[in-house]
Formats: C-alpha cells, sequence, structure tokens
RNA sequence: GAGGGAGUAGCUCAGUAGGUAGAGCAAUGCACUUUUAAUGCAUAGGUCCUGGGUUCGAGCCCCAGCUCCCUCACCA
C-alpha cells in the first residue's frame, strides 16, 4: 500500500519534471508570513466599486498543503507556514474573466498537486462566497514534493509513541503540539530574559565528568578512547557552578541537560532540561522569590494570555449562536435553520473544537478569565484542576507539615520510629532522617498534590541535604526548600553550604538503612579543595524546565513536551 | 521491577456467539470554476504484534514472548 502510494508520488515527480519544473524547488525569499497576510486583509479593497475592477490587494505565502479541495478546474487547498494556515485558490485561467487564474503550464502543474506538497502563491486577496480569505493565485511554485502520505487530517495523530518516533508529523499533523513547543521555547527565553534582567550570566560546565554529583540519582556511564577513562555523563551541574562562584562569578546560570539513570514515566525522561542558578551574597528567601518571579510572571504573560484569548473566541461564538437561534426562530422553514446551524459550525470550528477537548473547557476557562478580573493567574493543571499562581505563594516548614499530616514531632526520635512501624515503613537501624522523610512521602506529599496553589516546603532534616548550610541555632534544620506545583516538584534550593570541613564530613558520611543510589554522597576532593579557598555564602535554586513546561501547557505526559524523548530503538 | 489496559488498512477506529475482514480519511479513476473535515460514483489496499496450542475452522479462546499506554516503586 505504501509501496503504491510512493509509486505514484514518483510518477507524478517524473510528470512534473516532464512539465520543466523542479519537484524539490529552490530558494523562494518573497513569502509574507501567512499571519501577516490574513491581518493585511482590506475587506474594502475586495469589493468592486462603481464600474471599476475592485483594487485588489496582492499576497504572497508559503507553505505545507494540508488540505485540498480538487473542484476540477478550480482547486482549494489550504497552506500552513510557522505563523497560521489559510485558504489559497488555484483556478485554470479564464481569459475576460478576473482575476487572472494559472496559464497552461503552471496549471498543469497545479493539478499534480498532493496533501503534504510545500507550495507558494502570489495573487490577489479576497474573500470566497462563505467569507473566507483566500489567495486567488495567478503565479504557483512548486517548493517541494511530499512522497509520503500525511496524517489524517481530522484526527492527526494521537498515540505518543509515535509522536515522539517521528515527531515532524507530529509537528505537521498536530497544531497543538506545534504551540506546545513554541511555548516551550517562549518559557526558556522569558526565564533567560528575567536573569539576565537580574544581572546573571549564563555559562556552560561539563557534561562529561570523572566524578559526579549534585543530586542523588545514578549516572550514565560512558568512555574517552584518547584518554582511555570511564567518565559519567554529568547529574547536576551544581558542583561546577559552585567552583565558578569560589572564581569569583557572583551570578551564574544554566539551561542545560542533565542525565539520569534511572525509571522513566510521565513525568521522568533520563535527559531532562534543568535551569540552575547560583547569587553569592543570597539565601534560600532569595530564591523562593526568584522562583515565584520565573514561573508567576511566566504563567502570567505566556500561557495566559493564550487562554484569554481561547475564552473570548468560545464567548464570541456562543454570542452568535444565540442570535442564529434568535433569527431562526422566527423563520417558518426548518431547512434554513439546519443551514444556518452548519453555517455557524463552520465560522466558529475552532471554538467548539475547543470546547470539546478535555484539555480545555468553555467552563475551565471563563474560571480562568473570572480569576483574571481579579487578578489572580489561575491555570490549568493536567485536564481541569486549576492552580492559582498568585504571589506570594504559601510557605510551610517541614516541621509543620509533618505535625499537620502526619501527626507526628519529626524531632522526636521515639514517636518517629512508632509512626513508622504504624505505616509498615520501620526497618530496624534504618536513620531516623530517612524514616522521617518515608513517613513525609507517605502522608504529606499526597496533601501538597491536593493543593491548589504552589507550595514552598523548607527546613528539611539536615541529614538529608549533604550541599546545604544548616540553620544557625538548629543544626538539625537544613536552609532548603522543595517547591511543589500540583504534586511535582518544580524547584529545589538552598542556602549554600560553604564550610569545607562540614562538606568534607557530608561526603564521608553515609545514613544507615540507605540504598546504593540513594546517597549524594560521593566524595569530590577538588570541590573541598574549592571550598577551602572560600565560597561566598550563596543560595542556589534548580527549576526543571520541562515540568514548568508541562504545568503551563496543561500537558500530562513529559514526553509530549520534549521533542525526541527516548524510545526503545524501532526493531526492523 | 510489580499490577492494570492495549496492539486490526498509511492515519483514526469498528468487529459478531469461534465460520473466509469493515467504515471514515488518505490513494487511484471519472464528474464539477466559490469549496472548506467539499460532494457523488467507481477501484485498489490487510503476515488482524510474534510464536505455539485447542478446534473441522481462531482477529476472537488458551499458553509464551515483544512493544506501547496507565498506576506504583527509584527520581526531578
Amino acid at each position: 500500500m505504501l509501496e503504491k502510494v510512493q509509486e505514484d508520488r514518483l510518477k507524478k515527480l517524473q510528470a512534473i519534471r516532464d512539465l520543466g519544473y523542479d519537484p524539490y524547488g529552490g530558494r523562494y525569499g518573497t513569502a509574507e508570513p501567512i499571519e501577516a497576510v490574513l491581518k493585511k486583509f482590506d475587506p474594502a479593497r475586495a469589493e468592486a466599486h462603481g464600474d471599476k475592477q475592485p483594487d485588489y490587494q496582492r499576497a504572497d505565502a508559503a507553505g505545507r498543503v494540508i488540505l485540498l479541495r480538487d473542484m476540477g478546474k478550480m482547486i482549494f487547498a489550504h497552506i500552513r507556514d510557522q505563523s497560521g494556515q489559510m485558504q489559497i485558490c488555484l483556478r485554470k485561467d479564464q481569459p475576460g474573466k478576473p482575476p487572472a487564474g494559472l496559464v497552461e503550464k503552471p496549471w498543469a502543474l497545479a493539478k499534480l498537486l498532493d496533501l503534504g506538497d510545500i507550495v507558494a502563491v502570489k495573487g490577489v486577496l479576497a474573500k470566497t462566497r462563505t467569507g473566507e480569505i483566500t489567495i486567488f493565485a495567478d503565479d504557483f511554485t512548486l517548493l517541494c514534493k511530499s512522497l509520503l502520505p500525511m496524517p489524517e487530517k481530522y484526527h492527526g495523530l494521537t498515540d505518543i509513541e509515535l509522536r515522539s518516533r517521528q515527531r515532524y508529523l507530529d509537528l505537521m499533523a498536530n497544531p497543538d503540539s506545534m504551540r506546545i513547543f513554541q511555548k516551550r521555547v517562549a518559557i526558556i527565553e522569558h526565564f533567560r530574559g528575567l536573569l539576565k534582567g537580574r544581572g546573571f550570566v549564563e555559562v556552560e560546565t561539563p557534561m562529561l565528568q570523572s566524578v559526579y554529583g549534585g543530586a542523588a540519582a545514578r549516572p550514565f556511564t560512558t568512555h574517552h578512547n584518547a584518554l582511555d577513562i570511564d567518565l559519567f555523563m554529568r547529574i547536576s551541574p551544581e558542583l561546577s557552578l559552585k567552583r565558578l562562584l569560589v572564581g569569583g562569578m557572583e551570578k551564574v546560570f544554566e539551561i542545560n541537560r542533565n542525565f539520569r539513570n534511572e525509571g522513566i514515566s510521565p513525568r521522568h525522561n533520563p535527559e531532562f532540561t534543568m535551569m540552575e542558578l547560583y547569587q553569592a551574597y543570597a539565601d534560600y528567601e532569595v530564591m523562593m522569590e526568584i522562583t515565584e518571579e520565573l514561573v508567576y510572571s511566566s504563567a502570567k504573560n505566556i500561557s495566559l494570555p493564550y487562554l484569554l484569548d481561547l475564552y473570548e473566541k468560545q464567548e464570541e461564538a456562543e454570542e452568535k449562536l444565540r442570535e442564529d437561534k434568535k433569527d431562526t426562530e422566527k423563520s417558518e422553514h426548518k431547512d434554513i435553520s439546519q443551514q444556518k446551524w452548519q453555517k455557524h459550525l463552520k465560522e466558529h470550528e475552532d471554538a467548539y473544537t475547543l470546547a470539546e477537548t478535555p484539555i480545555y473547557n468553555i467552563e475551565m476557562l471563563s474560571d480562568i478569565y473570572e480569576a483574571s478580573k481579579e487578578n489572580k493567574t489561575k491555570l490549568p493543571f493536567v485536564g481541569e484542576r486549576l492552580i492559582d499562581y498568585t504571589r506570594p505563594w504559601p510557605r510551610k516548614t517541614y516541621l509543620e507539615l509533618m505535625q499537620e499530616y502526619a501527626g507526628v514531632d519529626m524531632r522526636d526520635e521515639a514517636a518517629v520510629a512508632i509512626k513508622a512501624k504504624e505505616l509498615g515503613l520501620y526497618a530496624s537501624g534504618k536513620a531516623h532522617a530517612l524514616l522521617v522523610n518515608n513517613i513525609f512521602e507517605m502522608k504529606v506529599e499526597p496533601e501538597l498534590a491536593k493543593m491548589d496553589r504552589p507550595v514552598f516546603v523548607k527546613d528539611y532534616p539536615a541529614e538529608l541535604c549533604p550541599l546545604t548550610r544548616r540553620k544557625a541555632d538548629d543544626p538539625s534544620i537544613a536552609l532548603r526548600f522543595e517547591c511543589y506545583i500540583a504534586g511535582m516538584e518544580v524547584a529545589n534550593a538552598y542556602t549554600e553550604l560553604n564550610d569545607p570541613a562540614i562538606q568534607e564530613e557530608n561526603f564521608n558520611g553515609q545514613l544507615a538503612g540507605e540504598k546504593e543510589g540513594e546517597t549524594m554522597r560521593v566524595m569530590d576532593e577538588d570541590f573541598v579543595t574549592a571550598l577551602r579557598h572560600g565560597m561566598p555564602p550563596a543560595g542556589g535554586l534548580g527549576i526543571g524546565i520541562d515540568r514548568v513546561v508541562m504545568l503551563l501547557t496543561n500537558t500530562a505526559s513529559i514526553r509530549d513536551v520534549i521533542l525526541f524523548p527516548l524510545l526503545r530503538p524501532e526493531e526492523k
């Protein structure tokens, strides 16, 4: 079947060459973005006035053919470029009947058109009988012939695996997917802009390391042939970035990949993008402000305007529907009302299909709209859940949360042991801090997942945080926070530990009952040496970019926000 | 790693109690110079994930395996 399609298309390829055209085109520098073409359309200039022919505007656009309706001597098609999509009309020229169409050879070329081809047209801009802005072409260029069929025009591609594996088809067939990746770019650019504005500089540190550290995860290993050494792919840039603080770079950040040899899930990809930053003379309180600003302003400037725009479109459609209904109620002919309904559906198709998708329905959008009037930034996470990003976000200490949801004082070793036994988490000889952590995961995290606001969880048990400074008046507490949004850990930050003696001790220590791979205690001698030279007190912050993108684009799977997520290779 | 669901035409999906495999889109041909998920008529397209088994007969039942999705565990 596929072979047959290819054969047919190869025949067309030859036919195109026989006509004297190059099926793979060449430079085409004059096309305007489709969005701009649609915007510049002036209805007044498309209409004839008096005896005169209309003073048509001209337009020039290029894109991929995504819909094709061949009516014999007239072809309607929709083409899509990066900015949008629009209708073009290719007609056989009729002398004496303006506007001009295509003469012999270009018309023959047009008749060889297939879905998926990339084309350019020049012509006049006018509305069709049904009111769609269209370029009526008098010049037609084939820029690239496609040899394989496009995905189904209405449903697109749905299978996550196929969409990831052949992302080009996903992007070509699913505008929602394209939108997600465009928003991803916008969010990252926005982060960069804000950080630059705060005086941070962007640096790149090694991905290949002979000692890994900065997180609790198993690394990927690899080998350098010329030096004949084994290397690790980094699990975090933390220790490199802190060396830069020692060297005198006071505000640094890096947005780049980390690699962790762990399981894959809808929230985990083995390589993922992390924004990590360090600011000298700051602490974790400053990091909270930065986290709030980065995420909140991304939500407000990138996601929210788009959602409010969707809402307005839907409102408009609903309003129009009410008017149409009034009209048709007066009318006596039912078939007319049918026609009007069909026409209405077509005109507002975007809004209706949107309302039908589980991602954005009208009720959810209306909630967002209402909240925006009170100056609240509410955005959906995974389906219909709304999260309120309005600042400041609540701050809760680990101690409070343990008290509130687990009903235990985490400082009381005996009480913790009893609670752990109660929950079936106890193992003899397991360190107190690990028991606390296990109870937290079991009793507190599910509660955090229910909250409709981002939450800062702060002041962790010190044993769990070997790279974090301890509280001056209570060395059992580490000055660390994690930010949970809808149950996902989105940010992690510390007031950085800059005491080389404690750091060395922490690298050497190992908590009783810790499994292999659970520890972030891998000795990095040179890092301790760096600290001995003196690192300014500092705050450090890491934000998982993929997860922020998931939250701000209402995407449930991390594989839908990473262009090429890791997949098992296809077997032939 | 454990549990649940799925795999049928290029894509989106039906499929009866076990009886020779279906639709829409895409493709091919014909008609149509204002269509818009164009329409009408006709044609072609399948190792029903793989391998075994039960049966006169398996897309369907049984066993094993592969892959994907979801949940949990590890983690961000």
